[in-house]
DNA sequence: CCCTAAGAGTACCGTACGGTACGGTTCGGC
DNA sequence: GCCGAACCGTACCGTACGGTACTCTTAGGG
């Protein structure tokens, strides 16, 4: 686990922290430009000085809703027994599925673009954050996942990094893109399915043994 | 008032004011919390007034920016004569690489960040308008050169659309989500021309007619 | 029943920034 | 050489928001 601060989560959050954080979400799903101290606040029923003594400032507030959005999504497991090409393909298809429901998310769509707009202001932990979190963690769940299989005699490659990043783009395309800029591309439960199994079968033909 | 000449007139641009709009480019690739209208003025030796008499509002500043921005990237063009499979496989690989050095740079990045940002804030045509000319964009261009390539019979599909987004992501994988989120990640060109050359061959042994 | 601590609510402060006003300067037209 | 337009530089205004201080309520502990 390269990114060392991928876990370092839900250390000591309170339940009524966990509320507060929660507002925050709330906050930022209804719209980035109403996040504001005060407003957070309001929503949670709290005394400002309550969020700077527990959060430190703005930027604490704001890693601390990033960590805590981080640690309440946790999913993507596998079977490690008898992994055939049926086990192979339902499991890349969970993970596919999982990632494009998380990814078009109203809350990964928001706090991507708060993370994004600080990553581009200098001092940016949440940039950070969000990537290994995101990108990064799953990367580091999948691949053992794909190295069963290659031991399987399922799949080949040579770079897991690289097959897994061609697996990435065949999942997401240009989803997450177009979600943080605005397009009002909604993606229903049968349609991350459809292309969950779409971008399997690709990825399959891609890096599949012939059989 | 001038301000509504100022807005349509995105694409009679004066000199100038693309010197202003280089200005605001600049500022931008620098730190976007440092884009603010004193900044931009003293940046390009203008008053803050004449900013407001040209472009309205900061609003109107950052779309003509992003306007002025797109109008200098135009590239990606393929020959329409003699489409074999070899002439196929170089224009994608253009194509692709074109791409990843326009994702890639700074100012694709630090402008799709500030689209991002507002495209989070409730009204927001800069996100619609980098959007239209980034992704949908591309798309357009390609699709004819897609469909010539199937009507030459040297690639099957049936849907342009779908083709296009799969080949996009295998271009472009987890690239511009970690440029956005301020990943260390740095393309060469040459690296440029070996993903382009990754991706198409991928692309191709996914919708290429075997020969 | 008091004492203390946590925290809600609110008033307040400083500052940064969007937007405006205005004086000074340059320059093309007559 | 004069006029007006464009525009630079800058001072100025209003406001929104981050952050702080202060009061008031509530709850536990003796």
């Amino acid at each position: 686990m390269p990114q060392a601060d991928a876990i370092a989560a839900d250390d000591a959050v309170t339940p009524r922290q966990g509320e507060v954080l929660d507002a925050v979400l709330e906050l930022l799903v209804e719209g980035r430009d109403t996040l504001t101290m005060t407003a957070v606040a309001r929503r949670a029923s709290c005394s400002k000085e309550t969020l700077y003594k527990w959060f430190g400032d703005r930027d604490g507030l704001l890693t601390a809703t990033v960590r805590w959005q981080a640690s309440k999504v946790r999913a993507g497991n596998w079977d490690r027994q008898h992994l055939d090409a049926d086990a192979l393909a339902e499991s890349l298809e969970a993970f596919a599925a999982n990632w494009l429901t998380v990814i078009s998310s109203k809350t990964s769509v928001a706090l991507n673009r708060v993370a994004i707009a600080h990553a581009g202001s200098g001092r940016s932990d949440l940039g950070r954050i969000v990537l290994a979190n995101g990108r990064f963690a799953i990367g580091e769940r999948l691949k053992p996942l794909l190295e069963a299989a290659r031991e399987a005699g399922l799949i080949a490659f040579n770079d897991a990094e690289a097959a897994f990043r061609t697996f990435f783009g065949l999942v997401g395309r240009d989803v997450q893109v177009r979600l943080l800029l605005g397009d009002g591309l909604v993606l229903s439960k049968a349609e991350i399915v459809a292309d969950a199994e779409r971008a399997v079968a690709q990825f399959l033909m891609l890096y599949g043994r012939r059989n």
